[in-house]
DNA sequence: CAAGAATGCGCAAGAACTTTCAGAACACGA
DNA sequence: TCGTGTTCTGAAAGTTCTTGCGCATTCTTG
């Protein structure tokens, strides 16, 4: 980095003025000062914009924005964060560890004093847990929002979703569903294994085996899933996800069946368009507030208090909103029509 | 601040020790490393994460991430901040002109080295600009998207919203549509008067006086937009975001009519769920990522080369998406059935 | 127009921080 | 047990940055 004395030759006065400057001391005069601003940022010194000082910066991670639930994340993290005066960073796109390892390190980079990921790598059962590390290490604390790893010096917010299908089952057995099938994504993820736990017990509940897809989160994931499920039998389909519902929607179609009428359909997140659907949307809405708040509160100040950033692991619960998309099954509606 | 002397003294070390541990050299024990900044902290000396510096950041604002538009931008932006190696901070809600001041401030605060702002204030006609001059006149690049003002040392890029209305008009003429309503919000807006100017063109055209809504761009706003603009004759409805034209299908139905049978409706973004909509909706797709690029490489490029941040002014044209909420206006399709 | 005040800047002292170098402490193999 | 090598630390010298002080220049006022 240039010294000051090389500062103060670009700029032709003494190193002393260049001091001054750089620190936004008074009793310099206007011109002066640009000159010398010039001649810093001309040799590559970062002029930052000082008598402003350096407010906290919060790193974000999520895996991508398309998804709703993933803005709406940020949103409310934002939110909390500007609160509490600290700016926020978003790191976007991190499918692969590797790529999630760099983001991470960018943030550091930035000068991030406390990160938060929601659905990142630690969702992952099998996932590597060093490039966490990195960040645990250089004293920065950690808060990763849905997924639980053991041996990570950090907080973990989740939300319930063993609750949450236990939620939707039940209100589908309340409408005659006897059939119920799962569409989620990659089988080692830790939702999906919170949510598969849930749905064995019920298979194991006396109502036999229930079908489960395994496809992906997407709207392509949601199109095939369902067309697989009511290949076996289902008479509702509970989706990893709402933009699932709506390829689930399409695939239910695409067979000549209509929702709910014919097959009933549950999302899961209650994104901004969840309700203007057709037919609206049934779904779980994930307690983002409560836990942006959470982990906002975890990520800032457990770092000051106590220093160590409490391995915490708290999970939250879940709420059912029951639209359009849910009826009695056909057969229990035929029942009721005798 | 403690000086390293203070904190040698506290953590019973040397000063070489203690300037050692606080950047990161190598060649400290851990078990002093950590004594050393356990010392730090006790005199309130801030321990960065240093060892990995300082890089760029830049701050983006947008009004709200609940529009899937502006995570569009946000997740653009970000994506061409990463490849050049900058971080983003995000800053969002500022509904007010004094909130988004506070956001500029907290963008400085934080370090940003260039500030890009999507559909701000600097797109209300009347607004104050002095909170966008504390920006340019630190030295900090501004580039505002969606919105031109006169007499800021800013670099404007815009969607071409006259363009985008013409290309609208001449679809829907062409299906025989001679009363067409617009459905916009403030109308003190640059983007409002943009498609106001293009609409009053085609209104002089010579089809008559076309009915013109000002609500907002709401869901709630197309709603009434619509049951407003179909009792003054309009057989086609265009809208200014998608969110309006998902309130423009209920508005509609409401009056008992049916997309595209009775009334075409034309949306503006392409969010994700336009076209999953029923009917899936004619949208006007922003130039989203070509115009992130472009900002981008203004906000990070012209700051360094030519110092002088270009006063800059594009603006990118967008492009029609046809699906099938538009078709034959009714008295056009009736006489083609005879 | 001159005297005094205010402002702006450089010199040099010295404060704050970094780095070199050598020695202490420990580990390990002969 | 004795070398040999490695790791870690402090003393001191070196580097970089800050600031008190005084001089020069400009502005202000009678």
């Amino acid at each position: 980095m240039a010294r000051l004395i090389d500062i103060a030759r670009e700029a032709g006065v003494s190193e002393a003025t260049v001091s001054r400057v750089l620190n936004g001391r008074s009793g310099v005069n206007e011109v002066t000062r640009t000159t010398v601003l010039d001649a810093a940022r001309r040799l590559g010194r970062v002029v930052e914009p000082v008598a402003v000082g350096h407010g906290p910066v919060v790193g974000v991670l999520v895996p991508d924005l398309d998804n709703q639930v993933f803005s709406a994340w940020v949103e409310r993290l934002e939110a909390e964060l500007f609160e509490t005066g600290a700016s926020t960073l978003v790191g976007v796109r991190a499918r692969t560890v590797e790529r999630e390892r760099e983001i991470l390190q960018r943030f550091l980079h930035a000068g991030a004093v406390a990160i938060i990921v929601v659905s990142g790598h630690h969702a992952q059962q099998q996932s590597p847990l060093d490039h966490y590390r990195e960040v645990t290490s250089a004293g920065i604390p950690l808060v990763l929002v849905n997924g639980v790893q053991r041996g990570l010096d950090a907080a973990f917010l989740s939300t319930d979703d063993e609750h949450a299908v236990r939620l939707v089952l039940t209100h589908l057995h309340e409408l005659g569903h006897r059939t119920v099938g799962l569409a989620v994504g990659d089988e080692h993820t830790w939702p999906v294994r919170e949510k598969l736990r849930a749905f064995e017990a019920a298979t194991a509940g006396g109502d036999g085996p229930q079908p489960v897809a395994f496809t992906d989160f997407s709207y392509a994931g949601g199109y095939e899933a369902a067309r697989e499920l009511l290949d076996r039998g289902a008479t509702a389909i509970v989706c990893g996800s709402d933009v699932m519902a709506a390829g689930a929607y399409e695939g239910i179609r695409s067979r000549g069946l209509e929702v709910p009428r014919d097959v009933s359909v549950v999302g899961y997140d209650d994104v901004f368009w969840a309700s203007l659907s057709h037919p609206p949307l049934t779904t779980v809405r994930q307690p983002v507030a409560s836990i942006a708040r959470a982990a906002v509160r975890t990520a800032l100040g457990g770092g000051e208090d106590s220093r160590r950033p409490a391995r915490t692991e708290v999970v939250v619960r879940p709420q059912l909103v029951v639209r359009g998309s849910t009826a009695a099954a056909p057969s229990a509606a035929a029942s009721m029509e005798r």
